[in-house]
Order: structure tokens, then C-alpha cells, then sequence
DNA sequence: GTAAAATTAGACACCATTGTCTAAAACGTC
DNA sequence: GACGTTTTAGACAATGGTGTCTAATTTTAC
């Protein structure tokens, strides 16, 4: 066995990987079978056993893909949000779409979340490795990301981790009957869940150098602006 | 067949019910046998079939079961929304711990959510049923409630289904980890859950009839008193 | 071109599950 | 106590899936 010889190798074995993926976020563990994953992989049954040994095998390699993938495109993501904000509210609201958009309602964060939903009880480790690296970290994550802008006077936070968390719900709020369907939201439902997010977001830790602060005429009667279109 | 012999009869018939709610919820559906759900119902095998004639028969049967409980906890937990707040802040705070509690974090919602994610593309038709009487409705009934709040004059709103959606997102942002995990989380959590969450919210939507406005005692550098620990 | 490695189709034993059937037992009514 | 109904345990065929094996075929390296 040469080094090239893992050329086809691999390619098949990265092909069974993505079958399997496919397959068993249909069909849950014990409702794929080998051969269902086979013909889809466009590969004998056998070369599958070749690979991956047991079906469970082939489980955690697929699960770890995935969750491997999902940690790259989302550290990716976070290395975009605007830490130097030119407008903070629009470019949270952009910062939200591609959060949305390249980590929640692709295909690799549907998978997970149905699979820690239905499996996640019964493989407790998997679970432990997806809490540990994917969105169990997210939130500390972003949580630092904020404070940097509360330090700069941008946002008013007493908690950080709460507001991370609150403005993850929030940006999954007008998604989540979507992606509970199964079904991929639109562009324009992205951009518009994510605008009333972060609108939201801003109403309640923005700060008066935000912008979101326009001081009332007079007197404390109607402080903020949130009834003009902005 | 006498009336009273039917006792016995629905007692076995609920038994059944309850006990493959229990196992499907675990399990899932392809993965719950019948003699696994037999044996929790303390039930012979024949007896399932003679109940329900098939599996898909009774999967169904048990989905149309929990969902009508849950909904009927569903709107006598809607009754309890504050519509003559005393102190709307706090009074938010219980309606929403009584939300996640009696709604979210039982038994019942555990099992929707569960149900929906893994098999809710396998039968559209229960989604459907689901969607139409169940979670779907709940964003259009509160939705009403802040409207009426909105109303009074206690908070100030202007899309109504955005925010009862985002009330509800932020409830459960604190939980979500939790109920993912298959946890039930402790009072404790729950209660700081909804504080959190009803905080922002009342940041967001409030008016300065609310009492969430203090004003600043003099220009517009602090208007409000978020860092002080209300 | 040859040899080693990988892939394939097919057969196979094994096991779990579904759904049916039967005869015996338990239950409730009269 | 006799009767009809329900429940029960067990056997049963049929099905579909897992994982192994083999022998033939293809791919790849050198």
C-alpha cells in the first residue's frame, strides 16, 4: 500500500462519511441501515464494513466529522464579529445573518441538533465532545466578544454570558419553527429575523454612544425611539 | 360487554398509553419495541395489539394523546398571564416560570420536541396537527396578551408576534442546554431563567409607566439603571 | 505486465422484531 | 355457577437488518 494508493481510498471513505451523515440525520441510528448507506455512498456493503468495522463505528467517525466541521466553520464566523463596528447595530445584524446562515441552519447544524435531540442520551460521550467544543463554548465565546464592546462603551452589560446567550435566542427565535420543520429558511427570513434580534438586542443593552439612544425631546417621557421606523 | 367491564379495559388502554410515551420518547419510534412497551405497561403483547392493531397505530395514537395534555396545560398556563399587572416585572417573571415549568420542561414537552425533531419529517401529517393547535398557536395567543399590555400603556411594542416570539426565545435561552441535555433543571434555574429573561425583555419593551424607567437624574448619559441590581 | 491491495456481488448464519394464532386462564355479569 | 369477554403466555412465520465469508473483479503501484 502506497501512498497513493489511499487516493480512491480515501475518496470512497470520505464518500461512505457523507452518505452516512446524510442517512442517519433522516433516519436516526437504529432507523439507517448499512445498505440504505451503501447505495447512497455508490458503494458495495461490504467495502462500508472495510472501513468503519461496525455501524456504531461508523456513527461516532460520522459524528466527529461533522462536529469537526461545524468547530472550524464556527470559530470562523466568530472571527468576523465587528469589534470595531462601524454601525454596531448593522454590523450585528450582518454578524447574526452569517451566524445563522454558515452555523445554525446548514446542514451540519441541523444534523447536530437532531442528533443530540435523539442520540444524545444514549451516547453520553458524543454529547460530552459536542458540548465541550461546539456550542457549549460558543456562548463563553461570545460572551467575550460583548464584554470588548461594553468596555468601549458600546453596549451596557451586566452579565456577559446572559447577553451571549439572550442574543443567540434571540436570533434563533423567528427561526425556530423553521429549522424545527426541517425546512432552510429563505435569505430574506434570515436578514429580517436577524434585524429584529438584534434591534431587540440593542434596545436593551445599547448605550447612548450606540446611536439606539436618541434622547427624548424633553423630560423622560418617551426616551428611546423605538416607535419611529430606524 | 357490560359498562363496568370497561374499567379494567381503559385502565390497561392508558396504561399502555402512558407506558409507550415513556418508551418511545427514549427510544424513538423505530428504535421502541412492543415488548418493550408491554413490559412497562405491565401489559402482555397481545394485549398492545388488541388496543391498537398495529405500531404506527398506536405511535399515533400516543403523539394525539400527549398533544392534547400539553395543550390543554398550554392555555390553562395562558389564562395566567398578567393582564392587571401589580407589578408587571414580577409578575412576567412567575407567568414565565409557570411557562417553562408546567410547558417546557415537563414530561410533555420533552416528548414534542423530541417527537418533532426525529420523526416530524416522517409524519407531516402529525406535525401538521402539532403546528396548527400547538406551539404555533402559542405565539399568536401571547402575542394578544402584550397587546393589551401594549394597550395600557405598560409596555411599548411595535410588532406583536415578534415579541411575543422573542419572549418565549428568551425564556428558554438559559434552558436550552439544559432540555437538550434531557435534563429537567432545578427550581433554581428555572427561576433565574425567567428573571433574566423578563429583564431584558422589560429593557426592551418597557415604558417608563412600568417602573423599569427610572430616569436619570439629570441629562441622558445614564437613562436607566441596568448596573444596579434590581 | 505483474503483484498487491481494494472493491464488489452474493450467499450466509444470526438475531430482533412485527404481527398472527391458539389454548388456557382470569375477570365480571347475571 | 355459567357465560361472554378480556387477558395472557407461548409458539409461529415472515421480514429485515447486522456482520462474516468467499470468490471474482477492478484498481493501483512499481
Amino acid at each position: 500500500m502506497s501512498v497513493h494508493s489511499q487516493r480512491g481510498h480515501c475518496a470512497k471513505r470520505k464518500s461512505i462519511l457523507e452518505a452516512a451523515a446524510e442517512v442517519f440525520c433522516r433516519q436516526g441510528f437504529t432507523g439507517a441501515s448499512i445498505d440504505e448507506i451503501a447505495a447512497e455512498a455508490c458503494v458495495s456493503r461490504q467495502t462500508v464494513y472495510n472501513h468503519y468495522r461496525e455501524k456504531e463505528n461508523l456513527f461516532t467517525a460520522v459524528v466527529e466529522d461533522v462536529m469537526d466541521r461545524a468547530n472550524a466553520m464556527l470559530f470562523t464566523t466568530l472571527s468576523t464579529f465587528p469589534e470595531k463596528p462601524d454601525n454596531l447595530e448593522d454590523d450585528l445584524i450582518a454578524f447574526a445573518v452569517r451566524l445563522s446562515h454558515n452555523c445554525i441552519c446548514n446542514q451540519d447544524g441541523k444534523f447536530l441538533r437532531k442528533l443530540v435531540q435523539s442520540e444524545g442520551e444514549r451516547y453520553p460521550h458524543l454529547f460530552e465532545s459536542w458540548r465541550q467544543h461546539g456550542p457549549g463554548k460558543i456562548g463563553t465565546a461570545m460572551a467575550a466578544l460583548f464584554a470588548r464592546l461594553a468596555h468601549k462603551g458600546l453596549l451596557q452589560i451586566d452579565d456577559f454570558d446572559v447577553a451571549a446567550r439572550q442574543f443567540l435566542a434571540l436570533v434563533n427565535a423567528d427561526l425556530q419553527m423553521n429549522t424545527l420543520f426541517g425546512a432552510t429558511p429563505t435569505d430574506d427570513e434570515l436578514d429580517s429575523a436577524a434585524r429584529n434580534a438584534v434591534r431587540t438586542f440593542m434596545r436593551a443593552y445599547g448605550t447612548p454612544a450606540t446611536g439606539k439612544f436618541e434622547p427624548a425631546p424633553m423630560g423622560i417621557a418617551t426616551s428611546r425611539s423605538c416607535e419611529t421606523p430606524c
